[in-house]
DNA sequence: GTCTATATCAAGATAGAC
DNA sequence: GTCTATCTTGATATAGAC
C-alpha cells in the first residue's frame, strides 16, 4: 500500500482540476498529460483509455469515501464518524479545491453514466451501515441527505451558505447524527 | 407565452435524454438533431451553437424551477410551496424520466462550468424567499438541503430509498417546512 | 516508463440551396 | 425554417523509438 513514486496521483489530480475548471468535456488526454507534466504517451501507459482514466478517478473517490476515519474528534458514534468520512471524502472545506475531488463523478456521468455503478454500490454500503447504527433511521436519513445536499450544491456552486453558517450547520448535523445513534 | 409549434421543445427533450443516456460528452449536435427528428442545420438555426443549446436547457430548467406552483395540495405555507416547486422542477417521481430534466445541469457543468451562473442566481433567489418565510431558518435549511440531497442522489442514481420510503420522507420534509413556516 | 510521431475519426460550425 | 454539403479542428488511440 506504499505510495509508488509514479505519476498516477499527479494524473488524477490534473484530471480533476481540469474537469472542475474547464469542464469535463474538455478534460482531454492532451490537457491532462500537459497539466500532469508528462506526455500523452505516458498518460496512456497508466490509463489505456479515457474511460480507464475516469474509472481511476472514481476508484480514488470511492477509496477516500470508504477509508477508515481516524475519528479525530468528539464524534464517538459510528453514525457521526460516517458523516465525517463522507465529509472528508469531498474535502472538509468550502474552498474551491475541496470540491475538486467530486469532479470525477461529473466526468464519469458526462462520459458514460453507468461508470457510476461502483459509486452507487459504495453509497449503498455506507448508507446501510449508517442506518444500522441509527436508533431513529428517519432522522438519520434527514441528516445524511442534508449533508449530501450541502456537498452537491457546493459541487455545483449553488450553495446559499457562508462559511460561518456552514460550520454551524455541520455541527447541527453531527449533533443529529449522535442523537440518533444507537 | 403560447407554445409555438416549433421544434424547440423537441430539441431540448432530445438533448436531455441523450445527456442522461449516453453522457453529456456524447450529446453531439448530430445526435441531438437525429433524436429530435430534424437535421443539424435545423438545430443550428434554433440554437446557433452548442453553448447556446446548453443554455437553452438551463433556461428551461430555471423556468420550471421558478414557475408559480398551483399549490394543488394541503401545503398552505410559502415554504411548503417552495419545496414543492423545487421537487416539481426535477420531476416528482423516482422514475428515470423524472431525473432527465436535471441533465441540463450536467451538460452545462461538463461543457463550461460557468454556464451555471444563471442557475446559481435562481437558487439564491429561491433560497432567500424560503428563508424569509421560515420562523426557524436552521430547521428550514435542513429540510431544504435534505431535498437537494435527495434530488441529487437520484440524479446520480445513488439514492438509498425505495419508493415507499421516499414518499414517507417527502411527507416528513413538508411537515418540517410547514412547522418552521412563519 | 515515457517519449514523438501519426492514423483515424467525429465534433462544431459555415454556406448556400430549397 | 429546414435541408445537404463541406471546412477545419481537435479528439482518442496506436506504433515504435528511447
Amino acid at each position: 500500500m506504499g505510495k509508488r513514486p509514479n505519476s498516477r496521483e499527479a494524473i488524477l489530480d490534473a484530471a480533476e482540476t481540469l474537469a472542475a475548471e474547464v469542464g469535463a468535456n474538455y478534460m482531454s488526454l492532451d490537457a491532462v498529460a500537459a497539466k500532469a507534466g508528462i506526455s500523452k504517451g505516458g498518460l496512456l501507459y497508466r490509463f489505456p483509455s479515457k474511460v480507464a482514466l475516469v474509472q481511476g478517478m472514481l476508484v480514488r473517490y470511492v477509496e477516500r469515501l470508504e477509508a477508515p476515519q481516524k475519528s479525530k474528534s468528539k464524534n464517538s458514534s459510528e453514525a457521526g464518524r460516517l458523516l465525517a468520512a463522507r465529509l472528508a471524502a469531498r474535502g472538509n472545506q468550502v474552498a474551491a479545491k475541496a470540491r475538486r475531488g467530486s469532479f470525477g463523478m461529473i466526468a464519469a456521468i458526462a462520459e458514460q453514466p453507468n461508470l457510476l455503478d461502483p459509486v452507487r454500490a459504495a453509497h449503498q454500503r455506507i448508507w446501510t451501515r449508517f442506518r444500522k447504527n441509527s436508533r431513529d433511521p428517519e432522522m438519520a436519513l434527514l441528516a445524511w441527505l442534508a449533508l449530501e445536499g450541502l456537498l452537491f450544491v457546493e459541487l455545483f456552486g449553488t450553495s446559499p451558505l457562508a462559511k460561518k453558517e456552514r460550520d454551524k450547520f455541520l455541527k447541527r448535523l453531527n449533533a443529529i447524527a449522535d442523537q440518533s445513534a444507537v
